[in-house]
DNA sequence: AGTTATAATATTGTCAGACCAATTTTTATT
DNA sequence: AATAAAAATTGGTCTGACAATATTATAACT
């Protein structure tokens, strides 16, 4: 037990790294075909399929039928990929992803305001705006709705933070939920979208929080709904 | 671009993927091999061993030569070896990390009491009086401090929340940084530890979140004191 | 009977060659 | 020069074979 002979195909993959890091090559780089592979690194063209799609599966190329080998557009973005068939695989509590969701949004806003982040007021009141004309004009609401939160994400100046919480997000749009709302829930979330943008204007952390955990009350219940009629 | 048709390799992944899922098969489980698979599924060895290789790439399957296909232990395990990857290829802000890390164990108190969960509030008490112990005998204290926080992620009763805590975690651990503490600090960190089990059990958040804000003050002040020098 | 050594079998790893499908490049045509 | 057709490149899939490893069945022995 323990130590493992390493296989070819890992061998292969390794190269291939070493190849990327070493040529710097960035995202959309053309990379080596299939036969230039085999002719380089003398194995045979199923040891280097093999490693390429292990190596497309875990988001560092992009094969293309016909067209070759590429690197690929890789912004932690091939977690998604990972996330999509683990939850294909096993499944996920729609619960436990939406509790997820608003630690994160909560945990922004502690963010922005701890670190004193210099808000554009301005620009989520824009935002909100434009999502309250989409509601009084029975328009798709999503749109604005997820801009606002992303504005929101992308305010607390850490990229990594915000890669990992659009990464909950693909992971939960992957959950078809359809939470019909009335016009009124609708604009009961436009007013509460506003409350939040003036509690972190006036940099109050509890108050942002409170009426957050608010937002977040519709789904929880039709959530709890669901799960009692299963 | 857009609609790409769907190769053989992608369809037998669903198939199993579908087994997986319809057999409810666990880690560990020994799964169907290759050549049943062949036979099931009436597709060509090639494509098996693709759909395979690529499932073992995102941590669903374990290939064991000569010995079979088993069914991955650790699950959303293989995205470390992404975020290992990204790490190395684009590198990562330190500070980032620890701020996620943050939210999230603030988060882990505000599920644990919005939920009313029952802690094991002995248990983790134990935990602490071990890390005490390791702390006075001078041995390597990382181990029950991790075991304490991890035992809070595990508390809240949300797995996936757990398992994205983990892999913060691992992606943290990346990041090679030695927070040299002495015995004062060290013992200081167990009173904080013990002042969260009690705002635990006295359901206040609050006062637990302070505390957890106040243990994460010294990392901080080490990251500022690094970012200066450089 | 129980244990151990050995053989048979099953399973994955690698290779080679072939043909198809999609894409890209080249060539020919206008 | 622009366009269309042909050719070459490239990835997708199939088949069959043999090697390397692991498991299982058998035989031998105590």
């Amino acid at each position: 037990m323990g130590i493992q002979k390493t296989s070819l195909v890992d061998i292969v993959i390794d190269r291939i790294k070493n190849h990327i890091l070493k040529n710097g090559l960035k995202p959309g780089d053309k990379f080596l075909s299939e036969k230039e592979l085999v002719d380089q690194l003398q194995v045979s063209r199923t040891v280097v399929r093999e490693a390429l799609i292990s190596l497309q599966s875990v988001g560092i190329v992009t094969i293309k039928p016909g067209g070759g080998v590429y690197i690929a557009d890789t912004k932690l973005g091939s977690i998604n990929t990972i996330l999509k068939h683990h939850y294909e695989t096993y499944g996920v509590k729609i619960k436990e992803l939406v509790e997820i969701r608003k630690i994160i949004e909560l945990g922004a806003l502690r963010l922005i305001i701890e670190k004193q982040i210099d808000l554009n007021i301005g620009q989520l009141n824009d935002i909100n705006e434009s999502y309250y004309q989409t509601i009084i004009k029975k328009e798709d609401t999503k749109k604005y709705d997820r801009l606002f939160h992303q504005s929101l994400m992308k305010a607390t100046d850490n990229e990594t933070f915000y890669n990992f919480s659009e990464i909950i997000n693909e992971y939960f749009s992957l959950v078809k939920i359809d939470l019909v709302q009335n016009e009124e829930a609708l604009i009961q979330s436009y007013r509460e979208h506003a409350e939040i943008i003036k509690s972190l204007s006036e940099h109050k952390l509890q108050q942002a929080q409170k009426v957050m955990t608010d937002h977040f009350e519709p789904i929880f219940t039709f959530i709890n709904q669901m799960e009692e009629q299963s």
